[in-house]
RNA sequence: CGGGGUGUAGCGCAGCUUGGUAGCGCAUCUGCUUUGGGAGCAGAGGGCCGCAGGUUCAAAUCCUGUCACCCCGACCA
């Protein structure tokens, strides 16, 4: 190894951070030379952030060749005839990156790699006898996100491990899902993420059975739910038990309800709780029906839930609303007009009275009776989940999260080895499609999902397990010849001890190196000043917690040794 | 895609209402001083004021278009 100089290093950091840089690991990894912005949601790495890559990369690679999965690397670069036999070309939408070569042939940047890997195989790996097989690469990935924000959290360029394996039995494929989700929990660790594995829906890739891996930060797009007893989801699909309150009356009764249009606008005016209300949405399923779906007043409709429950649902208009003779703000299940579906949520089966819309501008309806004052003609489970909310296992009321999703792994299946015809023969001479799992981990946006998680005021602070140096030697006092001269010999001596070193040599003043030292987030910062030198010591300050101390000069490359060691462990 | 906002030096911004020589801080370069928490003084360089039209004697400023970037966005219950 050569001792990197901070002198020679490109690493230009900055005060301040550029004005549309939102959430702190955007403003750090800008601020601490780590990349540059190219367009939007597309970054260029400088040298610093570009080793975190590495090693983060690094950690993944390792992961994955720890059990079994072997590493190959595929073209970023897609014709789009494979997307047509997939199906996908037409329902990946507008974030499909496409373009045409000078014949007028069409392609695709890879959003994701299904399609690739399907058709690398599906020709040469033929017989029960070599499966199970499991493949992964780390490439690039583009996807023209509607809106990228976030700096590398939500990007249209992003480092993407994916890995594919093909089974011949569901029980070689469930082994190999489950290799994998240790793996990601030990990716997690290593990089030092508190996470959660949750419960997801499996949206545009497919599939059944599936995980995501959530970096808990408040920053996170995503939403979920967690429980002591260990079950965790993500709130669009969580399964939760909602509690509702009843707003009990003799029989049903017509309230006059001037001006109350909204829940929040009910509960005041009757004093009652929100969840002793019931809320009413309309919409339209994939047939053209007219749907009105109701669900507990303090809950929100999931989006995923309601299209897997009518699947092509949308919410209607307000004009649509007016046609369908439905009254915006009081809607309500008795007295709808003909023909209109009521889809209620499961939540609301033990609700033996609700309080509801009574179809009449200004009027609501208490105590209206399922099965008598109306009929439900779907059951579903419709709403978000959120706090407060019971746990579906042990019943104990869930807590919520933000996260950021990280990784997540899929059992697809068959859908795309039926689809593109991959298949292999079985020992009775019989074809067979694969059944085919693929696993998802954001290199880029993990590295993000760290920052969030290890910063304070002053920068970063990263884990020792990916930090672009392990330790950074910072000579004060320029032009002291002792200052200089010791500083570099502790360098080279910890060099040699096989730890990854910097030497902050530049013509600066003190206070610039400590503030760039914390702002790149050096694990260990060792300064080497005058002032300490004439008492026989140098200073150790460890970012991560905060501690300084002052070390014996003739001892300090052999603690270190022994803290750098010790730390690494904590990430192996 | 709809709504809102912003484009002025490498970065952060002022100037625009009321048209009249392009400004400030940081950064960069030179010199001197300084040197344990983002130095001081003196000087210097750096601009297609996003782009294209238009109005005007005159446009960063007013008008039209366009591009880029940023923020918000089912919500009637």
């Amino acid at each position: 190894m050569i001792l990197r100089r901070m002198s020679e290093l490109y690493a230009p950091t900055l005060k301040e951070a550029p004005s549309d840089a939102e959430v702190i690991s955007h403003q750090l990894l800008i601020r601490a030379a780590m990349m540059r912005k190219v367009a939007a949601g597309v970054y260029s790495f400088l040298p610093l952030g570009f080793d975190v890559l590495r090693k983060v990369e690094q950690i993944v690679r390792e992961e994955m060749r720890a059990i079994g999965c072997q590493e190959m690397i595929m073209s970023i670069i897609q014709p789009a005839e494979l997307w047509h036999e997939s199906g996908r070309w037409d329902v990946y939408g507008p974030e499909l990156m496409r373009f045409e070569d000078r014949h007028g042939h069409g392609f695709a940047l890879s959003p994701t790699q299904e399609e690739l890997i399907t058709a690398l195989v599906r020709d040469e790996l033929r017989s029960y006898k070599e499966l199970p097989k499991s493949l992964f690469h780390i490439q690039w990935k583009y996807r023209d996100e509607i809106r990228p924000r976030f700096g590398l959290l939500r990007g249209r360029e992003f480092l993407m491990k994916d890995a594919y394996s093909f089974h011949d039995t569901q029980e070689s494929l469930q082994v190999h899902y489950d290799e994998m989700a240790r793996a990601y929990g030990r990716i997690c660790e290593r990089l030092g993420l508190e996470y959660r594995p949750v419960e997801a829906d499996s949206g545009q890739i497919g599939g059944k059975v599936t995980t995501e891996f959530m970096a808990l930060a408040e920053s996170g797009e995503a939403e979920l739910v967690y429980c002591s007893c260990g079950f965790a989801a993500n709130t669009e699909v969580a399964e939760a038990k909602i509690a509702t309150q009843i707003y009990e009356v003799d029989g049903l009764t017509k309230i006059h309800t001037p001006r109350v249009a909204t829940i929040a606008e009910l509960a005041n005016f009757l004093n009652v709780s929100e969840s002793a209300t019931v809320k009413a949405l309309s919409g339209m399923d994939g047939e053209g029906n007219i749907v009105v779906l109701f669900v507990p007043g303090d809950h929100e409709l999931g989006d995923i839930k309601a299209e897997k429950a009518l699947p092509g649902f949308r919410m209607l208009g307000e004009e649509e609303m007016l046609e369908s003779g439905l009254v915006k703000g009081f809607m309500g299940p008795v007295g709808l007009p003909n023909g209109v579906r009521v889809v209620a949520d499961n939540a609301l089966r033990v609700l033996p009275q609700w309080l509801i819309g009574a179809n009449e501008t200004d009027y609501h309806f208490a105590g209206a009776k399922p099965g008598v004052d109306f009929n439900v003609d779907i059951w579903a489970d419709l709403c978000t989940a959120k706090s407060g909310d019971l746990c579906p296992e042990c019943g104990l009321p869930l807590q919520d999260a933000r996260g950021i999703e990280v990784g997540q792994v899929f059992q697809l299946g068959t859908k795309y080895s039926v689809s593109m015809s991959a298949r292999y023969m079985d020992e009775a001479g019989a074809e067979q499609p694969f059944l085919m799992g693929c696993y998802g981990w954001g290199v880029t946006r993990s590295l993000a999902a760290v920052v969030e998680q290890y910063n304070d005021e002053y920068g970063i602070k990263w884990p020792m397990s990916i930090a672009p140096a392990e330790v950074a030697v910072i000579p004060l006092t320029v032009g002291d010849e002792l200052v200089e001269l010791t500083a570099l010999r502790i360098a080279n001596e910890l060099l040699t001890a096989g730890i990854e070193v910097v030497l902050d040599d530049r013509d600066d003043r003190a206070g610039v190196k400590f503030n760039d030292a914390d702002l790149i987030g050096w694990p260990y910062q060792v300064v080497v000043g005058k002032r300490g030198l004439e008492a026989g010591e140098v200073e150790l300050k460890i970012r991560l917690s905060g501690e300084k101390r002052s070390l014996p000069l003739e001892q300090v490359v052999a603690i270190l040794v022994q803290q750098v060691a010790d730390e690494r462990k904590k990430y192996q």
